[in-house]
DNA sequence: AATGGGGTATTCATATTCGAATATGAATTG
DNA sequence: CAATTCATATTCGAATATGAATACCCCATT
């Protein structure tokens, strides 16, 4: 087994010679002399095992299997240049655009303040929030980063746990005021309630460990957001994260451990993207502000906790 | 100004380094020895003008500065291991999916047959067809390869002008013998004319040099498919490619040499995916199957004019 | 037919790079 | 607390890659 890998240099003097059409025109380009070059091409035929050029006067001509394997090489030269501009600190674009998609109430409630901190850093950087659920977004390419509730599967996905979101029953301070609190899960079917309206939502709560039918609720929908807009309203008491349910101050939590779940929370990006600088920012500051965000809702649900 | 692109196999020494955490355990991972990974670092630190690493006993720790490189060197690394791939013949995957995206006359009529053909060489490519008039489907990632009637404008696309799609007027046979044939343009408004709708797109013809207006159709509708559908039912004589009226025996041109267009085609794909075998092996097949089309159009538009 | 300018291949002295051996330092372990 | 282990740094002779010079080939031009 003769198969050692080929060194680096070979693949810079391959290309070289590719573009410029002679081993004499890479030389020249590359800053070194052509026998050198001619050494680099003979080694690197000789490490693959195979022709990569017919060699003739007035230059050297790509076979076929030579061609194939210009754009990896010309891959290699992209990347050698991206190192070299982000070493030299060249500002190496903040501008763009980045596409996220997220969930609706992580997309709705959560990330718009989050969002807008990051544009405070990075002015230049456009956003687009794609609203999903669909969980190919990343490997359809419909969005660059995606903030999930489960774990990619994907291996070309770089996906970052933050934590878990918090969620758990809460209800209007004036709804309290004027029906109580009930006090355990029994009680519930006696107190107007916001849930989910099909049986498919229903048996996704349901497998997180929850004890829950269709008719324990009087509000009924698939939208989150919308129940999440009832609850505000006071209509019937509901689920929803810790952390949101402490941003309204009317809205207190109830049944605390008793009706609690918990969701998990990443960040994901294609594995490619990690060499853009601005999807770097971006998954970085998604993951910093979605942690502090995961840690507001800690604190809530213990809060709760120890309040009742 | 000492600044000369650092060689490329530093590179590699440096992300050996990053990945064992130690210039020992880079070195053991790349068959050299430590003092000449050491060395490489030291180069490498010294051409790019700034510290990659914090030595320290116990190994090295890559800087913030280094931690940013790392991804274009793993970026270089890939595309070396993917052409030490290609060149050792290794199939690389011609399996997986490439999207394609072109417009509906293209995509319904004339896809279908070149695709089965691309399915029989390559059965374990999925291909999924995109209908889509858009011309940023590419940039969007919406698509892998796109079928285009237009010159793309983005640099970082790769494209390949086919050839032009030869429009002309056709009819029905029996069409025909119930009604004749118009003679000259000024005959038409009294034959029963198969054309577009709205505004918009009777202006893009117009655009394309023919004199048309609305009042000159009988059977309006902006989907070219629907169009083409209607002429081969015979309803009136309209616009079709000639590759493709050529297909359907019953359909014979007419006022050839008064009424044609010409549109130019291009296959179109990201510059990234060359690299991709089953991108490229779908972006020959489709240049050189939509030349043969193309070309089978030229001959039955020169056809059409000598027989008349 | 000669000539000059493009290219490749070859040779050999030289400059560079490499590896083996070794010194050294900092943790870890018995 | 000494022994061990794992790391970096240093040195120096050997291996290797490089460059300058040169031979040679082909083609276009004069």
């Amino acid at each position: 087994m003769t198969d050692t890998s080929p060194g680096w240099e070979l693949y810079r003097s391959f290309l070289a010679v590719v573009r410029e059409g002679s081993l004499s025109g890479g030389a020249r380009v590359l800053g070194i002399t052509q026998p050198t070059v001619g050494r680099h091409i003979d080694a690197l035929e000789q490490a693959l095992g195979t022709a990569l050029f017919t060699r003739s006067q007035g230059g050297l001509a790509p076979t076929e299997l030579g061609l194939a394997l210009v754009p990896h090489a010309e891959a290699m030269s992209m990347a050698a240049e991206a190192l070299q501009r982000a070493a030299s600190g060249e500002a190496e674009e903040d501008r763009g655009t980045v596409r996220i998609t997220a969930s609706e109430m992580i997309g709705i409630e959560v990330l718009p303040p989050i969002l807008t901190r990051f544009r405070e850093k990075h002015p230049r950087v456009a956003v687009e929030l794609v609203i999903s659920n669909r969980t190919d977004d990343l490997i359809r390419r419909d969005a660059d980063i995606a903030i999930r509730m489960v774990r990619p599967t994907q291996s070309s996905l770089v996906a970052r746990k933050i934590g878990v979101v918090k969620l758990g029953f809460h209800g209007h301070r004036k709804l309290i005021e004027e029906v109580g609190v009930p006090a355990t899960l029994e009680d519930l079917p006696r107190f107007p309630a916001v849930g989910f309206d099909r049986e498919a939502s229903i048996r996704r709560v349901r497998d997180l460990g929850v004890e829950v039918s269709r008719s324990m609720f009087s509000f009924r929908c698939d939208s989150d957001i919308a129940q999440f807009a009832a609850l505000r309203a006071g209509f019937g008491f509901g689920v929803c994260q810790y952390a949101l349910g402490r941003r309204y101050p009317d809205l207190v939590p109830v049944l605390s451990g008793k009706l609690n779940f918990d969701l998990d929370v990443w960040v994901v990006m294609h594995e490619d993207l990690k060499t853009s600088r601005r999807m770097r920012l971006m998954f970085d500051h998604l993951a910093e502000e979605m942690s502090l965000y995961v840690r507001e809702g800690e604190v809530a649900a213990r809060d709760a906790l120890k309040a009742q």
